[in-house]
DNA sequence: CATGGGATTGACT
DNA sequence: GTCAATCCCATGC
């Protein structure tokens, strides 16, 4: 993975993340859904324009943004698109391939299907927290690796975006076709 | 300075 | 299916 990946358009990089992986220490997973925010629908945290909190969406992509969600949770996101753009994709669900013994500690669950499944979940699930809005993915401590060779060629469903009441319409929601590991199912329509 | 609303989750009816 | 937990921060007075 390199910089230019991350400086595209923010559903192609969204699409494209699908079987890539997302690493933070011993853990590791495939993302296996993903969604796409863009400054220019009012979903999007960017929508407000450049504010501390919206900083780092505006920043250079390949950046991680995390943000606290509903006061409990961190969501995790991979900026993109050029520096002054405000857009980034949210990574909603893994798939877990290593450190899952840390994974079930961390979450107090022992089933693999409800480890990653929900953006809140899989950061809980690797330790990510707050203090990593703005590190960087190609570098770490949270990096994010191309498709293995068993995902090269994995096919992605698209659907509408989840959880939002704004610009619910839009298509932007990327899952791995048939996973048993999404937050939801991807029933849906392109 | 006070207020209100979430890109959610898990527990409960 | 319903609902509370909990906190950052954008907005408005």
């Amino acid at each position: 993975m390199n910089a230019a990946f991350y400086d595209r358009p923010v559903v192609e990089v969204a699409r494209d993340l699908i079987g890539c992986v997302v690493r933070h220490g011993e853990c590791a997973g495939v993302i296996v859904e993903s969604e796409a925010y863009h400054d220019s629908e009012p979903a999007c945290h960017a929508f407000v324009g450049l504010t501390p909190r919206t900083a780092t969406l505006f920043g250079p992509p390949g950046r991680a943004y995390v943000y606290r969600s509903y006061g409990i949770h961190a969501c995790l996101n991979a900026v993109c698109e050029p520096e002054g753009v405000g857009a980034a994709v949210l990574i909603r669900a893994l798939e877990p391939v290593d450190g899952i013994e840390l994974m079930r500690e961390r979450r107090g669950l022992e089933r693999l299907e409800s480890l990653c499944s929900g953006p809140g979940k899989l950061t809980q699930a690797l330790g990510i927290g707050l203090e990593l809005n703005g590190s960087d993915l190609l570098r770490g401590p949270v990096v994010i690796a191309g498709r293995p060779r068993a995902w090269r060629d994995i096919q992605v469903a698209v659907s509408k975006r989840i959880g939002i009441t704004k610009a619910a319409e839009l298509p932007w929601r990327f899952s791995a076709a048939d996973s048993r590991f999404l937050s939801r199912p991807a029933l849906s329509r392109a």
